[in-house]
DNA sequence: TTGATTTTCTGAACGCTGTCCAGTACATTA
DNA sequence: TAATGTACTGGACAGCGTTCAGAAAATCAA
């Protein structure tokens, strides 16, 4: 008797139509277009109904958010796994994170450019972490690219632990003003983006 | 006959009791927290008469954050003029940076993590440059260092606009993933500044 | 001082938002 | 067929930014 998984799959499917609805919604538009009225018009359901699958609009985006991320994920671990220097692997990384961040722009934006200035009126202690496992996975194989160059000895001495942030901040800088900052007279994107990976290697550099 | 003269100063006055009391929300809670209805309250009149004094609500919070973003230009300003060689300069301009940034995140996020996306949707070309103009001097302040420094003969050969721009990036990065996402293990602040300006300041050394 | 004019301010409304909950409609089971 | 449990909805609540006709107040002219 297969009823409760029919039924469960038809939750799941459900909850993956909302997902869809409010993407479409969401990559055109940001956050702010993203209404619980406009999703339940898309799917023709009540909106009442779209919380039954998502405790709120907050982990609504997340989630979509998230599932980006997983992608930026893979795409990191297939260059990790390509059979180069760890120094161009580490270049391939750094310049995939920023076009990804580039080419998704309110994703990347919810993932990292807000969260914690809308959580900090929540309960105290909602488990960040998970709610943007995928943005902080990605940040950790960066971590893991830096870590292998410094085993591999193709850098400098450093701490892995604080130059896996400065160097993570310093994508992240790149990308979030790009995205953020569309009108500003900036200097040819691909440029830029050679300039940082370049800088970021340049500090890494031994001697 | 004075009249005209105090009227547009009172007028002048309740202007400024209204960036007061959107100061004293914004500060405490962000963008979100400033409704004009709170501020009418705090200041006793009605929420329409706001609007005579601020075309909305993005050009009353916009007028916030210039006034404190025209603070660090006479910070940034000041160290400029400091009888140092321009590699100090420069570092202490980039930790000044980062400092006022966590020093003032609600201003920070409005003024460099955010505009475009809710721009987007409005008349094509109102002058950004304008909107934003104290923050966007503070970036001019930093290339203008940077042309000193490379006029010094103090760092490698560069491209003053593109590196400029690189290393906003950068310290904008850090100062907005440390204001963004509170919650996520840094490693002690003070190193984390150190470590960036060092990265900077290494990867425009000569050689 | 009175009346006309100009400036300042307000109350009520519009259309939107996220969210909750009592109650309906339906599918499954006995 | 009747009872149970799940899925869904309509309507409401409280809030938001913003607009605008008209009230109130201040100024000026006579």
């Amino acid at each position: 008797m297969g009823t409760q998984e029919r039924r469960s799959r038809e939750k799941q499917e459900l909850r993956q139509r909302i997902q869809e609805a409010a993407t479409e919604l969401f990559v055109m538009d940001g956050y702010q277009n993203v209404s619980i009225r406009k999703i339940a018009d898309r799917i023709e359901y009540a909106p009442s109904t779209i919380y039954l699958y998502f405790k709120d609009k907050e982990e609504l985006v997340q989630s979509i958010c998230n599932d980006m991320f997983a992608e930026l994920s893979e795409i990191l671990i297939a260059i990790r796994q390509l059979d180069l220097a760890p120094n161009q692997k580490m270049a391939k990384c750094l310049r995939a994170y920023i076009e990804f961040g580039l080419a998704h722009p309110n994703h990347y934006v919810v993932t990292f450019c807000t969260p914690e200035l809308q959580y900090q009126h929540q309960q105290p202690n909602v488990d960040h972490d998970q709610i943007m496992s995928a943005g902080l996975q990605c940040f950790d194989l960066l971590r893991q690219g830096l870590q292998e160059a410094l085993n591999a000895d193709a850098i400098r001495p450093i701490n892995v632990d604080l130059t896996s942030q400065t160097v993570w901040a310093q994508i992240h800088g790149l990308t979030s003003l790009l995205v953020s900052m569309q009108k500003f007279p900036w200097q040819d994107r691909e440029l830029l983006i050679t300039d940082m990976v370049d800088s970021i290697l340049r500090s890494l550099a031994k001697n």
